[in-house]
DNA sequence: ATCATTGCAAACACTTTGCATACGC
DNA sequence: GCGTATGCAAAGTGTTTGCAATGAT
């Protein structure tokens, strides 16, 4: 996605697109494994070294408020964020430490909800090893 | 469940059967909305004064650790603990905070598995309102 | 000039660790 | 008596808050 593009769904989401906001949501756009805040934390201050970890965290909450990212509570130790919003599965290989996206058919999804509830969001995690990592345990 | 057959469930599971042991893992079985570490060290300290947070905490990780005990990571600020290990879904009641079960058949969990990897846990998580709490938000 | 954003330092909340005491076989 | 469990106090970790400085319109 070009940098007018980011601008321009930020802006239309009551982001004000920032230096900063730009590119923690253009990591998260380009690193499909699901950063923890730190990851992108470390990553952006080698290229930005001013960014801090407030706004790091000030900027997915706001994210996260506008309904552009979805936190991801696999893990009890820290959270993770994904910028897909399509209804879809997080797999977390426990070698590898990575969250990566799988499919759920709107049938399954449907057939989920339970009776007399009124559900808000579904969220479906998979742990387990990954392609990469199932051969070398 | 008896207090003799708790013992034999621990024991069973190499988890010596203390009286702390006991009571949390009866308060576990017996409150089925899924509590904090904190719930229950407040609740049994009412009962039995003595309990500490760590031992709550050391109890409740013997009890994951042996499978007697599933950790729910469906919000971020707070582990919550499962006595039932059968496979089922988990509902958060953002109003009340309570967490229930509910069933999922073999054949959606089957569905779910996507191709290449090796899944060890799978987790539903829906959030939303209870059937009390829908018409009272 | 005004209002929002940044970012340091400090506070917070949940959980774990170190270590001395107490308990069970 | 020896190994394990308990529990206090302290440390650790992820996240939020207070507030002054900076930036945008």
């Amino acid at each position: 996605m070009a940098e007018n593009d980011l601008n321009r769904v930020l802006s239309s989401h009551g982001i004000r697109p920032t230096l900063q906001r730009i590119a923690v949501y253009k990591y998260l756009l380009s690193h499909p494994v699901h950063p923890s805040a730190d990851t992108i934390y470390r990553s952006l201050s080698d290229e930005f070294p001013v960014f801090s970890r407030t706004t790091i965290y000030n900027t997915l909450n706001s994210l996260v408020k506008s309904g552009l990212v979805r936190p991801i509570n696999i893990q009890h130790d820290e959270q993770r964020f994904d910028s897909t919003t399509e209804d879809h599965g997080h797999f977390f290989c426990i070698k590898c430490n990575e969250i990566s996206d799988f499919d759920i058919t709107q049938k399954i999804l449907d057939d989920l909800c339970p009776e007399g509830y009124q559900n808000i969001r579904v969220d479906i995690f998979i742990t387990g090893f990954c392609p990469k990592c199932k051969d070398k345990q």
